[in-house]
DNA sequence: GATAATCAGATTGTCGACAATCTAACAAGA
DNA sequence: TCTTGTTAGATTGTCGACAATCTGATTATC
């Protein structure tokens, strides 16, 4: 018999459809820092009861990204700028450790999964597609978790990835401005191909620290818009 | 006026209680791993609709401790040894962290409470009432993940320490011996309190070997005990 | 005029019923 | 005997309606 893998078969409920709508909604910034979701108007916009629904939003509270607050209703999370540096000193320590554990697993098809995502950044960033540059800036950052063979730690990531993807989507799409031309990946790759596990970690924590910066200017605007009210 | 500070209003929804219910049934292993929760006939013992259990599986699902595959149903996650390695390497990781970022924050209230968790672990011992000495242990080494200050650090840290809670309180009720006498403990109090932090955070990773052996010989029994399946 | 009580509208929480899907047991055919 | 098709029962997914709760505006009371 012929050796093929399946994918697994994708999950066709609405739910699941609706998590994804919804999370695509909030870490694109198509929905702002507190809005409320009114599940009665977004139920009838896709066509479907609130059952589904509510369950799709109880999963993104969880996950972090929408909070409810009972028979007041559900809200995108605020960001504050304690958040977004809360995430990145953290971001920093599993970093570090992600590098250490993917090390030793790093082969062929490692290297060749990092050049296919950097070049897909790269192509992002030549479309001007800020939205999907910084999915796949992210992706290809996430490879070293996926190597890291550590489920937990994966998914620690996955749910703080998901909140960076939030800021910089709001980021961007605050600030207006053209995206990067120049390759900010560049060094990043040549040292997860190297032989420096130091440097690669060092490096990591350095260009997280990049956009640092800017993101906390933007965050700190945040803070004073909320405090007016 | 006077400065009172009021506790926020307990969460009065079904959903909240249910999911508190499941939670305690899971954590302390009177739902075995891999096993399927009906939803009609825990709804009916509820006396409460599928609605808010369903929702309140879904959080539980996005909290770590149940699986659901559509269609299906929802069942407990199952615990592999490697689970279990995952989430003890990525603690130990954490515990560094939440030392480095605790030990200037730490000040007389800090004390207090470690002294007062401390407490409730030994009570909990001389009562001989395992479950509640695993929860009194885990939220004494809870406390340094408070006060760090890092709202993403201590969010990650609770949903990592309720498969903790979940893995000790299985192998626990597998192996059904009494709880050891001597307080396991004292070192690592006396720790947080002096001023060497490097000695903490390396007490911290050692403590956590201790009773790691033994846990993993328990995961490997429910391999074993899966793979006849 | 300020404060408290009341009420209507909107929104969330919950319920019971129905539809879609899965499982397994059984039958049909090679 | 093995595979494939069928079917009944059980279980999950979804729906529409009702109940509980909140919000604010209005009215009543001092």
């Amino acid at each position: 018999m012929a050796k093929l893998d399946f994918a697994p078969i994708a999950d066709t409920t609405r739910r699941a459809e609706i998590v994804a709508l919804l999370r695509r909604a909030i870490l694109t910034g198509q929905l702002e820092p507190g809005q409320k979701l009114n599940e009665l108007r977004i139920s009838e916009q896709m066509r479907v009861s609130r059952a589904p629904l509510r369950e799709a939003m109880r999963e993104l509270v969880q996950e972090g990204i929408l909070t409810g607050i009972p028979y007041a209703g559900t809200f995108v999370v605020d960001v504050t700028a304690k958040d977004i540096i809360d995430a990145y000193s953290l971001n920093k320590v599993l970093d570090e450790f992600a590098i250490e554990l993917a090390w030793p697993q790093r082969d062929q098809r490692f290297f060749d999964e990092l050049d296919r995502r950097h070049e897909a950044v790269k192509q992002a960033t030549r479309a001007k597609d800020t939205t999907r540059q910084i999915e796949t800036a992210l992706q290809l950052h996430g490879l070293i978790y996926e190597w890291a063979d550590n489920s937990v730690l994966l998914e620690t990531w996955q749910r703080l990835t998901s909140r960076l993807q939030m800021y910089f989507a709001l980021h961007q799409r605050a600030r207006n401005e053209p995206v990067p031309a120049e390759d900010v990946h560049e060094t990043y790759v040549a040292l997860l191909k190297g032989s420096d596990m130091r440097a690669a970690q060092r490096h990591a924590r350095e260009h997280i620290d990049l956009d640092f910066e800017e993101l906390l200017a933007y965050a700190r605007g945040l803070e004073r818009r909320a405090s007016k009210n």
